[in-house]
DNA sequence: CAAACCTGTGAGAAAAAGTGACATATCCCA
DNA sequence: TGGGATATGTCACTTTTTCTCACAGGTTTG
């Protein structure tokens, strides 16, 4: 068995349980402070002292006190392991105090996240909350985001660890001001492919998909207005200017103090409505975040 | 799985890779300074990460660069090792310049140890060795003493770590000078019934145990002149005053050169000459030192 | 003088770190 | 533009280190 040269460090392990034995001058208490055995301890000590070739401890009556090398790396270590203490807990208050940015789109930002924020902050306030909505395509590995509400549809990419919230359900809506709406809520969805159906640029296969999933012919249906983004549509249906296809939770809100109405239900897409971080980032925040919105979708009036 | 507790210190072994890979920016190059895969390294970084909460290192291109956080700690953990290494440097130098000091008998210093001196000091020159004769009983807890070259019985106690060197051996010995040298040659053992014996009082059994080992009756010895210490016995048998008893090594190169005779050779006794080290302090030296003791005591003239 | 403490040590168990192989991403140059 | 060289990350598995438990001295105390 060899020891390091004179240059190298000896066990960083073992500096530190020398350190703390050498401050309570005491095995067994230093024993105690670090959670470890007795034996432990002196183990380390002894391993500390091959190492550096000489004693450390004297056996003075049935306790151990420092020799003059002893004191001399006893003070080395106090110095040393303070400093990085200190650092260490700098860098851990930072990031606590950090905020968690998450990016999500600006139509689940307004009609579902701002709604719940109150509660949010108020039960999760260490999680410090930043929101930035996007309008247009959200990048999850944007730097300084820390998280992204998206639907996607799996696989999910291996460097983003995804947390899966509700499977997105969607289904056409529309204002009970809207003109056709009395009309309309007595008749099976095919009465659909008559009216002029609003939609957006960004999901414009939405109503495509969801004729396929009620067995209708896609073909027959007629494109009304479109808008770019799906928070434009939603305003639009909530002002009766015609029937638009939405996320179910978009618009549980509105569904529920009649705003709204959905009268042939939602249907399941491919996508999923998730929490997307960045795979190498720390995840207790996250996981404590995904934990929070779980819980709160699966609530009924979500 | 937790963490510890913000006022804890991280895995100091994880810093230790951190630091190297902070410094060199550089996970494969810091596997080559740790003499570990990079696989090893990028976990320890990584554990750290997890650890504090936060990322250390970004990827850039194909290396990495370390964040504000890791810049911050990459200094600290400079400091704090650098510290460490110098004081662990300084130790371990005053070790080895400390003197490595020998007890031993006065008549072993005298007879064998000093003709070799030369040779020790040459051969093992960073051993530094100081020799301590000791008149009376050598003590070899004694503090300050590195080592203690004994003539003794097993067992040894459990506090000592002892190097056996040689069986002690033990047998007359006349200077030519010697009144009844040239009749004493020509004739057995027995013959020395009729003889005043020299003899110490620090091994007064001496004789007795040779007589018994001869197979003669240890009561019909004649004890002569006694001497308070073997080396005085010594001097006296040179001096041609009489018939000693006296360990070979003590007397091998008086043999050599022909100064004292030995017609009936040596006989073993129970004792060792054993190099005695407190089992408590490090033993690299003290290997070294028997290891060459060994190795001259071996060599004929010894 | 026994009881309470403290440290040291061994064998075996538990935990940590390292390895080797593979996956993936980037850079560079033909 | 694509293939080779270079870097990092990850995983299952192995090796090494560390810890524990139990016991063995030795010292102080009531």
């Amino acid at each position: 068995m060899t020891y390091p040269m004179a240059r190298d460090l000896p066990s960083l392990n073992a500096l530190k349980a020398f350190e703390v034995a050498a401050r309570l001058e005491s095995v067994s208490q230093a024993a105690d402070e670090l959670h470890v055995t007795h034996g432990a301890v002196s183990r380390q000590i002894r391993q500390l002292e091959d190492e550096l070739g000489v004693a450390l401890f004297d056996k003075v009556g049935r306790g151990i006190q420092a020799t003059a090398a002893g004191r001399q790396l006893r003070d080395a270590c106090r110095d040393a392991f303070s400093g990085l203490r200190e650092v260490c807990a700098d860098i851990r208050q930072a990031q606590q105090q950090a905020p968690f940015l998450l990016a999500c789109p600006g139509s689940l930002l307004a009609r579902w996240f701002i709604p719940r924020l109150d509660r949010l902050n108020a039960e999760l306030p260490e999680l410090n909350l930043h929101l930035s909505a996007s309008e247009g395509e959200l990048d999850p590995r944007r730097a300084g985001v820390s998280a992204t509400l998206l639907f996607a549809a799996p696989p999910w990419p291996a460097d983003m660890q995804v947390y899966p919230l509700r499977q997105e359900r969607i289904g056409p809506v529309f204002s009970p001001r809207y003109a056709g709406a009395a009309r309309l809520q007595e008749q099976p969805a095919k009465a659909l492919l008559n009216e002029s159906l609003l939609h957006t640029q960004s999901r414009a296969q939405a109503w495509s998909d969801w004729a396929r999933l009620q067995q209708l012919d896609p073909a027959q249906l007629k494109q009304g207005q479109g808008f770019e983004h799906l928070y434009y549509l939603l305003e639009a249906a909530l002002s009766g200017l015609g029937v638009a296809i939405a996320p179910q939770l978009l618009v549980a809100d509105d569904l529920a103090t009649g705003r709204l109405l959905a009268p042939w239900g939602f249907v399941e897409t491919q996508h999923q409505l998730g929490l997307w971080v960045p795979a190498r980032q720390p995840q207790a925040a996250a996981q404590q975040l995904a934990d929070w919105l779980t819980t709160q979708m699966q609530e009924p009036s979500a």
